[in-house]
DNA sequence: AGTTTGGGCCTAGAGCCCCTAGGAAAGCAA
DNA sequence: TTGCTTTCCTAGGGGCTCTAGGCCCAAACT
């Protein structure tokens, strides 16, 4: 019997393109041996699990995600630097929505395997980094980020899950609210200590 | 063979509890069953099939969130409003998470059981009804709506996917989020009519 | 009261999925 | 060539979804 020549490398691959093309929660064992001419038993040489694969995909999507936005936003600042690193996180999630979807389960992985990726920190790093320009200090800066996180991720999941019904196009409503994310970033509220309403 | 006395809202409301209990993904029709004391075949009774069961889960988190937002913001304006609206929704997240993911995926649904959720439209009404003290007119009001719905729901979703590993808390950022929303919301950038960038 | 009818719950079973155990053969090293 | 490692295999257990068909309870009708 001639060898697949599989490898865990190339079986994550393959996972993320069926996530990609039928959803990540259609992502099978047997489906994925199917597709790659195995037997399902197979994969488990390469793989621990079906919840492992998940997690492989979801780093792998972590890692070509930070990518794209460092890519996206190198040499940039300010504005444009906003737009490019946000335009980048959608545009990842329309291209690869399975893959995409992967990232937002809560990572339960095998800690060496966690070690080797360095999407995740790097993502945030970025973000710090592009927020630099607009001179806000901890923890505002840390406030910012999550803030700007939260309204990526949530944009695209809505946007993903049809929560935009209205006529108006999504798209202009993403160029609208990177308007108002950077006018927001310049004139960043004071905090106010000591209160705790 | 005494009767169980199930029915279709029974079986919703059992698998919504288990769905807060045990996560969204891990409610199958036979655990459902057995918690009900009863044949997963005779759950086909009430519910078409596990698809069926997480849309009617959906509708019911929907207008479960719904009512609440409405008696949180009810008799309130302005930055009230808008912080009771946020902590209401991050509140039912946090309360119900399962029921909470269910409102994330893509409702597929029976269209006569869709003409009686009221849920979704009326949360969208709410929002804008918030938004009235702000003085924004269309488009703008669409694309603010947008954005502070996706930002709480990012929000929420990143914080229930462990997105926030810097050590200070979420709640801190939560409320300098809701800060910064409102100063936006106060000064909403004019849109600039033709400009394609 | 007896009978009919509708519906809730049952058993049986097909088909798919995850995963483990153990065997065979391909590729590599000595 | 011989032996070792690793990939892939077959076999099989157990869980899940869902359909088909039957039984029996309860209300409605005569």
């Amino acid at each position: 019997m001639a060898r697949a020549g599989l490898t865990a490398e190339r079986v994550t691959i393959a996972g993320a393109e069926l996530a990609d093309e039928v959803g990540l929660d259609q992502v099978t064992m047997s489906q994925l041996a199917r597709r790659l001419g195995v037997r399902d038993a197979s994969l488990y040489t390469h793989v621990r699990g079906l919840e492992d694969l998940r997690g492989r995909i979801a780093l792998l999507a972590a890692d070509e995600k930070t990518i794209r936005i460092a890519e996206a936003t190198s040499g940039r600042a300010g504005k444009d630097a906003l737009v490019a690193f946000a335009n980048a996180w959608r545009e990842y999630a329309h291209e690869h929505p399975g893959r995409y979807t992967a990232t937002q389960t809560p990572i339960q992985i095998d800690p060496e395997l966690a070690a080797k990726a360095t999407g995740p920190r790097r993502a945030v790093e970025l973000t710090y980094g592009m927020l630099r320009g607009y001179g806000l200090a901890e923890p505002d800066l840390t406030d910012a980020v999550r803030l700007l996180r939260s309204t990526f991720h949530g944009f695209v999941a809505l946007e993903a899950a049809g929560g935009f019904a209205n006529e108006r196009s999504p798209q202009h409503s993403w160029i609208r609210a990177l308007d108002a994310l950077h006018t927001l970033l310049e004139h960043w509220p004071p905090s106010r200590e000591g209160d705790s309403s």
